[in-house]
DNA sequence: TCAATATTTCTATAATACTCGAACTATGGA
DNA sequence: TCCATAGTTCGAGTATTATAGAAATATTGA
């Protein structure tokens, strides 16, 4: 990961209201919510909700799916798996610590035939 | 961990000189680096280094000890961890990842008596 | 096609943050 | 005590970011 994608993504998280947000979606898994259900759950204007849905996915830590009417956004854990793994790499000298953490995880979605 | 808290780590991580600088430091260990050390290995004003360093510690994630004219800054490795933890807690709902990451820890520094 | 719903873009204002020169404080050695 | 070294605080200029009203776009159902 580059330094400055880790700033852009870490810079993306460090506001209330987008980090509530991406909680929120990490919580959710990967299926994520769409824009109105996000809104239920927070007390933001519309336009604010999307000037902060679209910091987060510039910062390339959401994704977005259209369904019908509906945008669906959701993590992308890749990446927030990756900017974990930038700060703490090779963490004391990588002798005591390293590997840190296992990467998160999670189970294949079985295929919907 | 409160939300508070995480913005702001969060937000003191989020800028390239400071991003930096906590890396070097989480690289280098509990031990820390002196304030002339961080200065030698960035080119960045001292006042603006000085600024950068209170940022980080006043979110919690340096501490800074003293010895002799120098004055040592290391991570405070929970307050990463308890960031991190933050980021990810109740990953999918909590199925199908948590626990999602293990903490890092190190070994406990042999008493020098 | 028309109206309703879902979400985004535009635009302006207010607030906050970065940078660095200059002046200041603290420690240790001569 | 006096000076040099190590860091910090202050102040001002510049830049970036948050917020939200209004208008625009896109999709669906009638």
């Amino acid at each position: 990961m580059e330094s400055k994608t880790a700033v852009a993504s870490l810079a993306a998280l460090a506001q209330d209201a987008r980090l509530a947000i991406f909680r929120l979606l990490v919580q959710k898994g990967p299926e994520g919510l769409c824009v109105g259900d996000i809104a239920a759950k927070f007390d933001i204007a519309p336009a604010t909700l999307s000037f902060h849905l679209k910091e987060l996915t510039n910062a390339g830590l959401l994704v977005s799916r259209q369904e019908g009417r509906f945008i669906y956004y959701a993590p992308d854990f890749e990446k927030m798996n990756a900017l974990v793994s930038y700060l703490m790499e090779n963490c004391c000298g990588g002798e005591t610590c390293a590997p840190a953490r296992k990467p998160v995880t999670r189970k294949r979605k079985e295929k919907v035939t």
